[in-house]
DNA sequence: ACTTACGTTGACGTTAACGTAAACATCGAG
DNA sequence: CTCGATGTTTACGTTAACGTCAACGTAAGT
């Protein structure tokens, strides 16, 4: 195995993509991509008609999958993705910006909170739920007909 | 404050409740209920035409909302409620049971590890994200003008 | 020149989870 | 008895997030 095998795969950081490199390394289809720049939430450069994606684009690509694990709409995580180019020459759009990550962040975890607390209920109940399959099995192996 | 004063609320697991008591309950609408019963979800006993809903089908309603802030369909909900009530009879369908509720709690286990990631994830990156916005508003406040 | 792989746009189809509206029954209060 | 609140069924509408063609262009290999 060469040292410096996959060099072209990690160490490049500005390598582009094509679309179908992309939906195979997310396991998504291509109209999926399509879908996502039809909705604004992806720009790749052109080379005629032929889209080229930038490293950026992949980050981006990740952000959105990401979010939809969360639950996160689409119009979600396009305004996440929006955060993170701030224009750094308008202090009040930055303040604004600041803001509303905030608020996202804030967001994000009274979300994780209800969902760590939904998990464990529904862990216990599902414990509950076996523990009493286990007794009525236990129940039927004691006797095995009608009448000991 | 009268000690017995929400009696009828409490303390009482036989009471039970119309639909739009439950509506309000839970926040949701009538609607919503009726099309959970459509799918099979929920079978209310009925006075007349009029549905009247017991405190197990509250429980039920209280699972499938839970398991909609974790992501899950209603079909999957629909599986973890048929999991509450075994066949205290059939001993291969109660093994099956039991496999299927273990299979569950092991999806559930894997989803909350990865959204405990995703989440942390995100907010990590919402910290990046602010406070590149907090030092492009620093630099801006230190040179007020074009030129100092 | 032909095929194969990969790319494009455009348009219609699909599924889940309800919303909305019409048209009607029932029942207690005034 | 009428009214309003609450209930019912039936049926069509809606939104998000894609899927699924169709019809076509382009570039590489044989």
């Amino acid at each position: 195995m060469p040292l410096f095998a996959n060099l072209g795969q990690r160490l490049m950081p500005n390598r582009s993509y094509s679309i179908t490199e992309l939906a195979t390394d997310f396991d998504i289809t291509t109209r999926t991509i399509r879908f996502y720049e039809e909705k604004g939430l992806l720009n790749p450069e052109r080379k005629g008609q032929t889209r080229i994606y930038s490293a950026a684009d992949r980050v981006k690509l990740k952000l959105i999958l990401r979010g939809k694990r969360l639950g996160l709409s689409l119009e979600d995580s396009k305004d996440i993705i929006e955060m993170y180019h701030p224009d750094h020459d308008n202090s009040p759009q930055l303040i604004k910006l600041i803001n509303k990550i905030r608020e996202r962040r804030r967001l994000i975890k009274e979300q994780l909170r209800q969902q760590l607390q939904d998990l464990n209920d529904m862990i216990s109940e599902l414990d509950q739920a076996e523990e009493r399959c286990v007794e009525a099995l236990e129940e039927i192996q004691e006797k095995p007909s009608k009448t000991a």
